[in-house]
DNA sequence: TCGATGCGCGTTCAAATGATCAACAGTTGA
DNA sequence: TCAACTGTTGATCATTTGAACGCGCATCGA
């Protein structure tokens, strides 16, 4: 019933000296202004592999192009939607139809993550693929500010390679259990558990959290990853589900739904997770704006990270 | 006697939309790693404006290149220079003695400063090349985090942009006067002057200051920008001076001496700038190591930004 | 009104870059 | 021991990029 998430390659685990080569590499060509041959030159290697050693760090995170404006995105989406949900803050990234968006969202996350959170903090992650993909760029910069991980669900520790840079100091604790799990009384016994125990209430005293949105309908995540049947989800959608955070299907208002599913999962109480004060949602996409209506209806994330078209639809559809 | 420090252009007041227009343009680009064509067209303008956008995002720092290693620079030379001097950080850039040394720590000490500040924190400024090129670059992420500047010495305002970017939240204070004048009576009457104690004052409170280091030589910033001539350098360096730091000489063990000039500076006292936790000193180069080896072991700065060479030279010289 | 000056814009072209491909080394398994 | 496989390296070439140049427009002063 679980299965890996991702399937294409997660956050590389460098070789030590690999990373200081990409370091001087970087600077020279980025600070420095030189060109890759000049690096080449002055690191001693071929210029392809250079170019290699860029391309590398740009796609681990360990690169990161950030964009300082006043307001990254759309500054009036932006502020229409912190207005028009009551949010405490929100992220608007440009629409590009054609591409795909979840990169973009993770993109987006990943900066998102990176302004907000401070030395030391706790930050605490859901399920989906969104989030794989935002810790995936956000991930190699937790060491050097001693950010820790914490799970809100089983099924993480596939996308999330706690070796990786991980130090000493900073730490990830996943809850080591499927999202969801066959039985009830499996998931209970999971849930008490020491471990998975302390996991849980650790994630509740996390100051950030990030979540994806899933949808109700046979194209969800949770269904192609085979931890819920389209049957069921068509029976969801008839008692008026609109999407599911972590594994909780709940209706236009943002209520939970009462769903037997829910005693399956391995995750924290929705009551413990509006006690983190930070929930970001990250989630784009037509087919999703039923789903992010309902999430900020209900009050279940305060934050928003979406593009622009999402954005504009959900001002439409209005509160 | 006073000069600009700055001739070139200083950090760009934008157009608020073309603002918007650089940050699009860098979204698809570096983002979503489009070519510049295809940003074009999304955009409706030429490929070239597009490079022209990106171009000018970097020149003001609107683009930002962040390094995210676990150490960016020379990791080892780094602790080794925080455990030599008992400094609180340290950043070693990678050498490269054929590049002009002063933007590359600037942008080191940028991209140093724009990590370790947080929102509504209060930055405290010397005087100095190092310390305009670094401003140049970090300011433009400042009203963003509603980072404020202070000045810690008369002659600054030729070098930061009082109007530029900043919004109504974030702001700059700065000494209007020259960093020296003629007179000790003179320089007593401006000391006294409401709004400079009000800005002196203020710098004592805040949490992190950037100060640059000047040499003993006739080479010195001081002397080129017309504050001191090489006659009195000899002086100071027959009385044993180093190096100085806003304005103030000191010997090679850091303590600052007794001379005439200081009581015709208009900057922070010595004491007061002690107060500030976190003194970070931006300088290289090797005519400058016996200047940044008196301000360490005097304990004038806490924290380094410097290049290979020089934090190497620093650690053979040692403590 | 006219000319001068400066600024923004697009064209052209050389340089820089990254994709593709083939060779190669190291590893695994039979 | 060999063969297949995987991952890394360098050569080649098309694409992408930025620098140099020249045009057109607006502003300014006479």
């Amino acid at each position: 019933m679980s299965q890996t998430l991702q399937d294409t390659e997660t956050a590389s685990p460098f070789e030590p000296d690999e990373v200081e080569q990409i370091t001087r590499a970087a600077w020279h060509y980025y600070n420095d202004g030189l060109t890759q041959n000049e690096v080449a030159d002055m690191l001693g290697v071929s210029r392809i592999k250079v170019s290699r050693l860029l391309e590398k760090g740009r796609q681990s995170g360990l690169i990161e192009l950030r964009i300082n404006a006043p307001h990254a995105g759309c500054l009036t989406l932006q502020k229409q939607l912190i207005s028009a949900f009551g949010l405490v803050d929100a992220r608007v990234v440009p629409s590009a139809s054609e591409l795909p968006v979840v990169p973009r969202i993770g993109r987006a996350a990943a900066s998102f993550l990176m302004q907000k959170l401070e030395p030391n903090d706790l930050l605490a992650i859901g399920w989906g693929e969104t989030v794989a993909t935002a810790l995936r760029y956000a991930s190699p910069t937790f060491p050097q500010n001693n950010v820790s991980l914490v799970s809100l669900t089983g099924g993480v520790s596939a996308y999330v390679s706690t070796t990786g840079l991980y130090g000493p100091q900073s730490n990830a604790h996943l809850i080591p259990t499927p999202l969801r799990v066959s039985s009830q009384e499996l998931a209970e016994m999971l849930r008490l558990e020491p471990y998975v125990r302390y996991v849980l209430d650790m994630a509740a005293t996390a100051r950030m959290a990030l979540i994806g949105v899933g949808v109700v309908s046979s194209a969800a995540t949770l269904v192609r990853y085979g931890y819920c049947t389209s049957t069921e989800i068509e029976l969801f959608a008839r008692r008026g589900a609109v999407g599911d955070i972590l594994g909780y299907f709940y209706d236009a208002q943002g209520e939970i739904l009462d769903l037997d599913i829910h005693r399956h999962v391995v995750a924290i109480r929705v009551e413990d997770l509006r006690h983190i004060p930070n929930r970001a949602a990250a989630a784009a996409g037509l087919q999703k704006v039923d789903a992010i209506l309902g999430l900020l209806r209900g009050r279940l994330a305060n934050i928003l990270i979406t593009d622009q078209a999402t954005a504009e639809e959900l001002l439409r559809r209005g509160k």
